[in-house]
This record gives structure tokens, sequence and C-alpha cells, in this order.
DNA sequence: AACTATTTATAAGA
DNA sequence: TTCTTATAAATAGTT
């Protein structure tokens, strides 16, 4: 937002990327901290800039927020030892499930997000209902369209099959464990 | 931001505070998922409503961000168990497990198929360099492939939400079978 | 769920 | 980088 409406896709030139980085992800951050003071919310951001460098704003702390969300019973695992309280297989199954469960909601926030889109496009096509009508103009900018969809959507493709990768390791540990 | 500036400090109104916090939370996951896109960059974030029911976004997913900000070593430990001993219900969560991958790996296949699908288009495309020298039959033609491939990525993503919907009820069950 | 009047965020540019 | 400014987005209060 601002001078131009900027395309929604990876920024090529490596400095503007960088710029943008750190503009938008003090304005997460910013967001953050009114959600969580307007609702009295807990609320743990991670981000890795492009250069992999990492950041963080968490309230109260990124540990807490984030400690609850993956052990959502409260049950607690320390990983400085072992002194005997380790989980069950069943329990370990069982927040594997979970992990799972919690990787595909976001990845379907991401694809709701995409719906959302092609119905935008849908209704601007519907807008344009002779394209003899369209000038070559209009026509550039509905290929334009489709072709970010498109890379959206391979984007989309790539991240499943990491998930997928992801997914067969944690079955051939499980199989392993028996 | 809106009608007037609102006072930072927590919001007395009880469901006013509910629906600020759902119209802000989709707005940081929504500024999350353009930073992601546009920098190439991983995040993850975890908020607690005000009830105290958890949400999340993850780019590529919550765990392997988080993972890597608390274990920047890369250090890794066996979730699985520590002796050899099986559990009544390990099959079943097992055989869950096994059950979730063959689903994503479908679904992979079909994804697989409508990358392929792309970029076939995509070769198409970059037969014709200059716009202005299609004819509209032509035209018209590549815009009905266009909206035949989003009609596609459509039915995948409508997949996806019923997958999820199944995952979700997946988990109630393993909740309440312990 | 929609609708606007306003406030914010921010893309370019300096 | 930091500041400015023109525009695009987000959203508070309303219906």
């Amino acid at each position: 937002m601002g001078r131009r409406k900027l395309e929604m896709k990876k920024i090529a030139n490596n400095s503007s990327r960088l710029v943008t980085f750190s503009k938008r992800r003090s304005g997460i951050f910013k967001k953050a901290n009114e959600l969580s003071t307007l609702c009295a919310a807990h609320i743990a951001i991670v981000v890795f800039s492009p250069a992999g460098k990492p950041f963080s704003f968490g309230q109260p702390n990124v540990e807490s927020v984030v400690g609850r969300f993956l052990n959502p019973d409260g049950r607690r695992r320390n990983d400085a030892d072992d002194d005997g309280s380790a989980l069950s297989d069943s329990e370990a199954h069982k927040s594997r499930i979970e992990a799972l469960n919690r990787q595909l909601n976001d990845m379907n926030s991401k694809l709701e997000a995409e719906k959302k889109r092609g119905e935008m496009l849908d209704s601007k096509l519907a807008m344009a209902p002779k394209i003899e009508d369209l000038g070559i103009d209009e026509l550039m900018n509905l290929k334009k369209k489709m072709e970010d969809l498109r890379e959206n959507i391979k984007r989309r493709i790539n991240e499943l099959e990491v998930s997928s990768s992801l997914l067969l390791l944690a079955d051939s540990d499980a199989s392993s464990c028996k």
C-alpha cells in the first residue's frame, strides 16, 4: 500500500525486498501488540528475514504461548533431560495427530485466502460478458491476473509437497517405533 | 482505525472485544501471508482468543519455524518413545496417521497433475511473444484455458477443505479415545 | 455479514 | 537509513 499497489509475489530486487521486510515486520509486530492490548489476548510471532535472521514478538512471551499451543492439555515435557517422565507412545501419537491438524489448518487458512482471490476474479470476469468487448489493455490485464493466480497456486503446491514429505517422515518414525 | 480512533486499552464490552479480536486476527494473518509472499520469509503466529481458543498461521508451518527459533542448532530429539513397549491404542493411531498420509499423497498427485498443466500453459504463452499478435479466436481460447485451470484449482481447494474437516473429526476421535 | 467514515500502513521517492 | 507523502488497506462503529 502506498504510492502504488504492489504485486503480490516475491519482490525481485534484493534491497527493496529487505526494506519491505523491515517495514512490514514492524507493522505486524505493532498490530500484534495492539491486538494483545485491546483484547487481552496472548500472541507469539516468530519470523525469519530473507537473510535468515530471526525476529520475534511475544505477549507475554514467545515460549509460553507456543508451549501452550503445542501442548494443549498442559502436558509438559522437559527437554533438558530424561528423568523417566517421558510421554507414552499413545501420547506421542496423539500430539503428532494434533500437529498434523494444525498444519492442515494453517494450509486451510492460506487456501481460504486464495479462494477469496478466485472469487474476486470471478466477479471481475462476470463484469465482462463478452470478450469481444474487451480492449487489448483489459485482456493483458486479465492474462496477468490469471498468471498471478497460477503462481500462487504453484507456491501452495510446493508447500503441500513439503508437508507431505514431513508427514512421510513422521510416518516412518511411527512405524519404526511400532 | 475506522469511524473513531480506538483507545489503546482493553476493550470493556465483551462482545465488541470478541468482534475486534476476530477482525484484527484475520488482518494480522493476512499481513503475515503477504510478508511471506513478498519477501520469501518464514513466519509463524500463534494467538489465543480472549476465550482461550487457539489460532495459528504458519509459513511453511508453525512447527518448523518455531522449532528453528527455539532450537537454532538444528538439534533433533526423538519424540517417539524411550523403550520398546507398544501400547494398546498405538496401532489405531498409527493407522490413522497412515490414512492421513494416503490422503495427502492422493491430493499431491492431483496437484502434481495441475502443476504440469500449468507448465504447459506456460510454454504456450511463451510461444505467443506478443499478445497484440493474437487473433480474437486465440484470445478466447486462452481465456477458456485459464478459466478451466481456475475451475480445477477451485475444486482442489474444496477437496482440501473436506480433508481438513475429516482431520478435525479424526482429532476429536483421538481425544475422546484418550 | 455489509457498509463507510476514518485512521493506519506503507510504496516510492528524497 | 530515516523522513515525507500519495495511495492503498484496515477497521470501528453502524445497519
